[in-house]
RNA sequence: GGGAGCUUAGCUCAGUUGGUUUAGAGCACCUGCCUUACAAGCAGGGGGUCACAGGUUCGACUCCUGUAGCUCCCA
């Protein structure tokens, strides 16, 4: 390629999509188990019905970084691609699509239903997917995977068949968060909470058969009608005297007891708390504890049912608003203050939850938490960052038993069979049911249409919590080859919002399946939010489109941008600006390219000084730079591992090394020159490939000669050599000597091609980097001397004094002022050194070795605070 | 109400068992430059009593206690 065709801009869309399909060609993003170590990685499967949004590319940015840096590292690295079935979200979208279509979801039947919705699965499911393709995502695509698709279908069906034989699993009746718009049950996790302002209502209750009444507070008055108790304080001396009586229920008088429990906060309200054991789950919990009666006075969408005998086929709403009005006309409104309070609603279609108790299946997890819970604890899974350890644990001390029926149709149908007499069956398939049925009923003519299957689907995070394990088939086929060489997997790369729903779940599937972790570390990334903190959302519409992104800032410059600002577990404020700084680094590494390769090269050049010691330092900057990324990967600190690269490449190896190196204009490099420059650049691209595929991927085919299946993605990733320390921290006093010249350069506003002569004056060594200076700070002279120089610029880096004669230029009175400040300054440090070492217990107690380097301080200090003096003297 | 965590430059964050020239980075900002790779750039520069108040220590951004503000989780 002829760098005179290279434009000085670098287009993104032209190479993309271009290595992106070979990659995929040559097959280099397949994994299959051989003797290398497995380097293995399962997506979080987003869900069928998604798009991509910017929490998708910030978590598979991640993912794919590490997939494609463990497989420079030469691990054989599989990423599983997948998206699970998302039965809420799902049969939403696909009830709301047939009644666009006039179509209504209870006129069909279930296999109606399915076959709408395996259609809708099949046209829209995808998308996501082919999204992360433009990402650049190196999944082994071969494996992607849907939670539905027949092997994990059995799987799930298998846990469950399993876990109900060995006892987990059971059917009772529990108060569950009901979503009466879904009609389902939801789990506890998929509640949020949101304050409201609401009112406290203050309710008369008659007592019975006497006089008086009891003022109650409640916020919701349409429960009275399930009322079955009232309940005080025994400590409350306000109501001990009502000791064995009862109570009236306005408008329905009913009567009933009043009970004392400790539970009952005497603070609030009035201390009086009406008891609905049917509707609130504390009031279960007393219903419980006291034996109370429960009347259940809803219907599953929300209105009142026959048991509340008042306002039946009403809404819960409606009927809150009216039986206000009633109670007043019977005069049992006390008062009504206003009041705010925490109203939890659906997660899936935002309806306010209403506990409600009815049959479900339930998993029982106290005991399969327990090895979950130790392995985090003990450090056998590793939380980054650590901080969530304590999150996860006090949610797995109190784990509670994991509600697992959803009353939908999409999803994994729950393998149970009621039989005709009652009872049921629990079993893998219907002939094993009937099997069973027949044995548990001594009928032998049981028929299967005698059975009734359940009707509901268990929850999607059943089927996802298998997934390490599922995708390789591993709960049916447990020692089959895959399953051995990739399991336990490496990392998962996941939200702090699903630490319990999955992840937590995941390992508790990972260890009652496999007797052994899912993954040894669980990165969490950050929530993506908008420049006022606000999460993006649909609604908001502050998300960008991913996509766009992409086609303007190229997907290098995206993954840059999202990764730049994302230290793990802490939410990114995401701005364009942040995606334009990747495109701009993406340009300066093209333009860094075409630099090196418009060099013409002169085999019989000899190579300069300058150009010798650039190559040396560089050497161990870019070594020390590949132990600082080994070292900020191992600590999954991703973005400081980016961020310390792109200073390696911007600052040490653009600002710095290629312009110590730097031919004059027109003229030819020399070929040890050259050939060491290639070398670290190839290095350098290594070593950003995993954070931008494509462009490193484009400059390293052009940067030599390549053969047809060499790739940078599946090069090695380079090792760390020796690093020359001294060599380093010389050239970090080189910098600033240089940057001062370069300062009285712009003070004296003296241009560019007027060369200046400068003197050094040391009476520890050289530097070594004599030419490099004189070439970078534009000196045609730079030498020793031993005396101080008159009129002269002048300026101390560490022990040197520099020198730069202005005939004319000099303002005695700006530099008696500098020195000034300088020598305060450094008096200043003087005395905070002496006062360490006039401290005895200082130099008694503290390490050797800071003793040591106090004593340095202040050598340095006094011999600079005397340079100073012997200038302001001459002055 | 219970628990966890956070508070360092205008913004977003590092600061590794207390000591590494009296606090670092990126972005933003200011000044000067269209210097033949890059204005999506180059060079130089300013900016923080490390939330507040005590305590431990020879020494505290770092450890302890309290106060204030913010965030998250659970109920």
């Amino acid at each position: 390629m002829e760098s005179k065709e290279l434009s000085a801009k670098y287009n993104p869309e032209a190479v993309e999509d271009k290595w992106y399909k070979t990659w995929m060609e040559k097959g280099y993003f397949h994994s299959t188990p051989d003797e290398r170590e497995p380097y293995c990685i399962v997506i979080p499967p987003p869900n069928v019905t998604g798009v991509l949004h910017m929490g998708h590319m910030l978590n598979n940015t991640i993912q794919d970084v590490l997939v494609r840096r463990a497989r420079m590292k030469g691990k054989n690295a599989c990423w599983v691609p997948g998206t699970d079935h998302a039965s809420i979200a799902t049969e939403a979208k696909v009830v709301a699509k047939l009644k666009a279509e006039g179509i209504n979801k209870l006129d069909l039947t279930r296999e109606e239903f399915l076959k709408h919705a395996w259609e809708w699965k099949e046209k829209h499911g995808g998308i996501i997917l082919e999204q992360l393709k433009k990402l650049g995502a190196s999944c082994d695509w071969d494996r992607t995977c849907f939670t539905m698709d027949e092997t994990l279908s059995k799987s799930v069906i298998h846990v469950f068949v399993d876990l109900y034989q060995k006892g987990y699993i059971y059917r009772g009746v529990r108060m569950v968060n009901w979503d009466p718009q879904a009609q389902t049950a939801v789990s506890d996790e998929e509640v949020i909470y949101h304050e409201v302002k609401g009112k406290l209502f203050y309710l008369n209750y008659k007592i019975d058969g006497e006089d008086g009444f009891i003022t109650i507070a409640t916020t919701r008055p349409e429960t009275i009608l399930g009322d079955t108790a009232l309940c005080v304080n025994p400590n409350d001396p306000r109501y001990t005297h009502l000791k064995g009586k009862r109570v009236i229920v306005p408008l329905i008088n009913r009567s009933i007891p009043i009970i004392y429990d400790e539970y009952v906060d005497m603070e609030f309200g009035t201390g009086a708390l009406k008891v609905t054991p049917a509707h609130d789950v504390n009031d279960y919990m007393l219903g419980e504890k006291h034996n109370l009666e429960t009347i259940d006075i809803f219907n599953d969408n929300g209105t009142l049912s026959q048991a509340a005998q008042l306002y039946v086929g009403m809404d819960r709403f409606d009927v809150r608003k009216q039986i206000i009005v009633d109670l007043e006309k019977a005069g049992n409104l006390a008062k009504i203050e206003d009041y705010e309070n925490k109203v939890g609603y659906s997660e899936r279609t935002n309806a306010v939850i209403e506990p409600k108790l009815s049959m479900q299946w339930f998993l029982r997890m106290k005991e399969l938490a327990q090895p979950a819970l130790d392995s985090v604890i003990n450090g056998e899974i590793q939380l980054h960052p650590s901080k969530f350890v304590n999150t996860y644990r006090h949610w797995m001390e109190n784990v509670k038993d994991w509600c697992l029926s959803r009353q939908l149709w999409w999803g994994h149908r729950i393998p149970a069979w009621y039989l005709p007499e009652g009872g049921y069956v629990v079993a893998h398939s219907e002939t094993e049911a009937l099997e069973l049925g027949r044995k548990k009923t001594g009928n032998a003519n049981l028929q299967l249409s005698d059975l009734r299957q359940d009707d509901d689907v268990l929850d999607t995070w059943f089927s996802s919590w298998l997934w390490p394990i599922s995708v390789f088939n591993g709960i049916m086929e447990p020692d089959n080859a895959d399953i051995k060489y990739y399991y336990p997997t490496n990392d998962l790369i996941s939200a702090p919002e699903i630490l319990f729903f999955w992840i937590a779940r995941m390992i508790i599937a990972g260890y009652e399946y496999r007797g052994e972790k899912p993954f040894r570390n669980v990165y969490l990334t950050g929530i993506v939010r908008d420049q006022l903190h606000r999460k993006m959302s649909k609604q908001l519409g502050n998300s960008p489109d991913p996509l766009k992104l992409i086609t303007k800032y190229g997907a290098d410059g995206v993954r840059v941008g999202m990764l730049l600002c994302s230290p793990a577990g802490n939410d990114l404020l995401f701005d364009e600006s942040l995606t334009e700084q990747g495109r701009n680094f993406s340009n300066k590494i093209w333009n860094a390219f075409r630099l090196v390769k418009g060099w013409n090269i002169d085999k019989n050049a000899t190579q300069p000084e300058s150009s010798k010691i650039a190559i040396e330092w560089f050497n161990s900057i870019l070594n020390k730079a590949i132990e600082q990324s080994n070292d900020d990967f191992d600590k999954y600190r991703i973005s400081e591992a980016l961020m310390n690269l792109y200073k390696l490449f911007w600052d040490d190896f653009s600002s710095w090394y290629l312009e110590m190196i730097k031919p004059t204009y027109g003229q030819p490099i020399d070929t040890k020159t050259f050939e060491a420059t290639l070398e670290f650049f190839e290095k350098i691209l290594a070593l950003l490939h995993p954070f931008m595929p494509f462009i490193t991927e484009e400059l390293w085919q052009h940067l030599r000669e390549r053969g047809e299946n060499e790739s940078l993605m599946i090069s090695r990733m380079p090792e760390a050599e020796r690093i020359d320390e001294k060599l380093i921290s010389t050239f970090e006093q080189v910098k600033e000597i240089i940057a001062g010249i370069r300062k009285v350069r712009q003070e004296k506003n003296i241009a560019q091609k007027n060369l200046l002569s400068a003197q050094l004056r040391s009476d520890r060594f050289k530097t070594g980097f004599e030419e490099v200076i004189s070439k970078l700070a534009g000196l045609n002279s730079l030498t020793y001397v031993d005396d101080k120089v008159e009129n002269a610029a002048s300026f101390m880096v560490g022990t040197f004094e520099v020198y730069i004669p202005l005939e004319g230029l000099v303002d005695e009175e700006e530099e008696r002022k500098k020195l000034q400040d300088e020598l305060e300054y450094t008096k200043g440090f003087l005395a905070n050194v002496m006062k360490k070492l006039g401290n005895e217990h200082f130099v008694k107690n503290a390490p050797a070795n800071v003793v040591e380097l106090e004593y340095k301080k202040q050598s340095d200090a006094l011999a600079k605070i005397k340079a100073i003096e012997e200038r302001l003297a001459s002055l």
